[in-house]
DNA sequence: CATATTACATAGCCATACTAGGTATCTTGT
DNA sequence: ACAAGATACCTAGTATGGCTATGTAATATG
């Protein structure tokens, strides 16, 4: 409701862990569910399972990510293992594009002072 | 509906923007709306009026944004220029480190080699 | 055999960006 | 004088993704 940093924070990531999983997937070649959220926690950015299984469903239903069952032998729960597609690499090279683009304007924005128009400020 | 890259382009605007704009009415001292489109324009991050807005509107009565109004003497339409109040300036501040703090970890999953099992890779 | 851990899944809530419109004032061309 | 465009702000409604809370199963452990 408030504006406050926590609320930011989720508001932030919306779209920013995808790119992150995303990446993390490209980096493993494979991996499943479980293991990305523990590789998450490792990178200092942890997500709850209610956010990643459906983020790693709708990948799925969109041809993002590739998923196949594994079966852990005799013992273990089943695994469901996710890799990227064709589309899903071409995706996370689009998205990384974006994101190293909004880092820049970010910078471009803290450092560029303003030197033009010091006049102008008196407007009337 | 279905993911693609200009929808994700989207998502990831979330309290992104918030982010510039804070960032851009710190550098500017005050600055007003229109001003700030055409800033945000020439910074190569455009967003629309019904963007910005409600943005404006909501940081100002969440006490993150000082709004005055400003007549441009007998001519011109009144301008409303915003400011940071001292918990705009907090939390812009807080927004900033929790950006670098995400920009580090894309770096960390993108740098970083898995090591272990470098067998695994191969396969196939 | 009860509890914890591993592992995946979904319904419902909420905040933000976008689309598409609206209002009002001032400038410019004819 | 009047139409068109630029300046300037505003809002209702929609879509999307992250979060909370909960559920289901299988295996491991004391």
């Amino acid at each position: 409701m408030a504006f406050d940093l926590e609320n930011w924070k989720t508001q932030i990531r919306k779209g920013y862990l995808e790119l992150c999983i995303l990446t993390l997937i490209s980096r493993e070649g494979q991996i499943y569910g479980f293991e990305i959220l523990s590789q998450m926690e490792k990178f200092e950015m942890p997500l709850k399972e209610g956010t990643l299984y459906p983020l790693l469903n709708r990948m799925t239903e969109d041809g993002v990510l590739a998923a196949k069952w594994e079966t852990q032998g005799p013992k273990g729960h089943p695994r469901k293992f996710y890799s990227l597609t064709a589309a899903g690499k071409k995706l996370l090279w689009g998205m990384s594009e974006e994101f190293e683009r909004m880092v820049s304007v970010t910078q471009n924005l803290s450092k560029n002072e303003r030197r033009k128009k010091n006049d102008e400020i008196h407007t009337a």
